[in-house]
DNA sequence: CAAACGATTGAACAACTGTTCAACTGTCTT
DNA sequence: AAGACAGTTGAACAGTTGTTCAATCGTTTG
């Protein structure tokens, strides 16, 4: 552990571990990184979301499947899934008056495993 | 594909893909999971947050030590480290007067790091 | 014991988020 | 062309969230 030694500018401490900062200070990721990242995780942050992204992980569907399927109106399911795909979590197609979304890419269904793993070990 | 063929009764549609709602009915998560999963994730979606795990990933840190680094005040990173506590994403040891925090395990950095690896993608 | 200070806490406030509702678009069917 | 219906959209409203501020706790030090 490093000795307190330096006396502080920007916040309302008076002593901290030089050496400790400085390292992570030269790790630290840039803004617009930090930002896109919180945002990135923000998506999976809400449980219609996580409904919606587990279920298509196991099958391409149309918005009607999925307000069926999880008890909601079409357009809370369609408010959504806008914001899947403006966060790219997502692709569709259209087939006559369908829309059919599914999984983006492998990133996602990582994602959720990897959390479900966490919640699973405690 | 399947063919739409079923009548629907909870939500506003009339027509659902009947067998691929029955099999992705199947595999639904528990409530309390699905909860459990976007709560876990809810604390990834906030730039503050990531911030702390993202510097505490590289050293053990007190509250000034990341009060410093992070131009923040100690009440607002110590509001954000109970939330992490919480969570069990941090874990932390008192000595004296300083409370040092630190990743509570390896899933942390691995979802950060899977994170990155989508936003670093497009 | 009293002062100093790292850390925590609760209340308050502004900003943000998710659902609902109603209106609307585009495509298929007759 | 008109009706039906899948899907989208914007406004509005309630609920949630993050920071600030002031007060407090706990430990160390003089």
């Amino acid at each position: 552990m490093s000795t307190p030694t330096e006396k502080n500018i920007g916040c309302d401490c008076d002593v901290i571990h030089t050496d400790v900062v400085e390292n992570a200070k030269s790790h630290l990721l840039e803004d617009n990184t930090i930002n896109k990242l919180a945002d990135f995780f923000k998506v999976f942050g809400d449980s219609t979301r996580v409904r919606i992204l587990w279920a298509l992980d196991k099958n391409e569907m149309c918005v009607c499947d999925l307000a069926y399927l999880l008890d909601m109106t079409k357009s809370a399911v369609s408010h959504q899934l806008k914001v899947l795909r403006t966060s790219n979590l997502v692709s569709w197609r259209k087939e006559g008056k369908n829309v059919f979304y599914s999984l983006a890419d492998d990133h996602v269904k990582d994602i959720l495993e990897k959390g479900l793993e966490h919640i699973n070990e405690e």
